[in-house]
DNA sequence: AAAAAATGTTAGATTGATATAACTTTAAAA
DNA sequence: TTTTAAAGTTATATCAATCTAACATTTTTT
């Protein structure tokens, strides 16, 4: 077990923890809307992931998230917003496209690479002499 | 034109170049070998990239790349290249985990984002204060 | 409560990437 | 130079992810 997930299958559970987040619960249509993708897709992805363990979904009912689907989709969730922070606030790029970039990315940096950088990023908040030359940064 | 290429077709074309750099010629048997895929896969692939006029490719003969393949292949490369320095040298991730990582991303990193971790780079060459910090980042 | 609208589901088709198996061509060995 | 081995190709199949279209259920309006 614990097989690795598709992008797409980690896309739909991140949304669906995002949407919990936001509105308490999570319907097909605004997966759907969030995702750019049609309902019909949606519910095939939902039925993967309640044969894998990830979400309960009754038929026509809102999609909750199990304690191990919560934890793969907070995992995913993590890992966008330190790379959206090492790419706007360290790199200065402009937070549009350092989403876009942090929502493709966070799929395939790897456990280490992530704690090395969530290690930089601390040490960038503590330092001056790195904050002084990231603003510079910052404007190139 | 100019449609965006899939990573796995990305990937052939980056392969196909690595190895005309290292062995003059690409040949079906070595790029299926590099990616671990069968030989079918690559031929398939190949007609593919053929069709988009990336590479030249004559039944039974060698791989070559036209000059808009090779553009693309380094341009890919390039990028695995400076995410690979960023890890390593930055981070301090171990080369093993640093180039597994790079050769992903490199398919989704944007151009913007690209330019400023390179000028990032370049700065923390050049900038001691940097390097010392960074010395000791690379300990965690 | 009946009709209409919105939402959700299922069936069947398509696309991209891969595999296996059978076949062809080229290269190497006997 | 014939035979064998290696490499390359083609046909066919599978899988994941999506779509459209038809259908079912639920919710909202009247």
């Amino acid at each position: 077990m614990n097989e690795k997930l598709t992008e797409s299958l980690e896309n739909y559970l991140e949304t669906i923890g995002m949407l919990i987040r936001k509105n308490k619960i999570a319907r097909v249509k605004d997966i759907s809307k969030e995702l750019n993708v049609k309902n019909s897709s949606v519910n095939i992805a939902l039925n993967v992931l309640a044969d894998k363990g990830l979400i309960i979904h009754e038929k026509y009912g809102y999609v909750e998230l199990t304690a191990e689907g919560k934890k793969i989709a907070d995992d995913i969730q993590h890992k966008e917003d330190v790379l959206l922070r090492f790419f706007t606030e360290i790199l200065g790029v402009e937070k549009e496209i350092a989403l876009k970039d942090a929502c493709r990315m966070e799929h395939t940096i790897s456990d280490e690479t992530l704690a090395k950088l969530i290690f930089f990023i601390g040490k960038v908040d503590k330092e001056n002499s790195f904050k002084k030359a990231i603003q510079k940064n910052m404007k190139g």
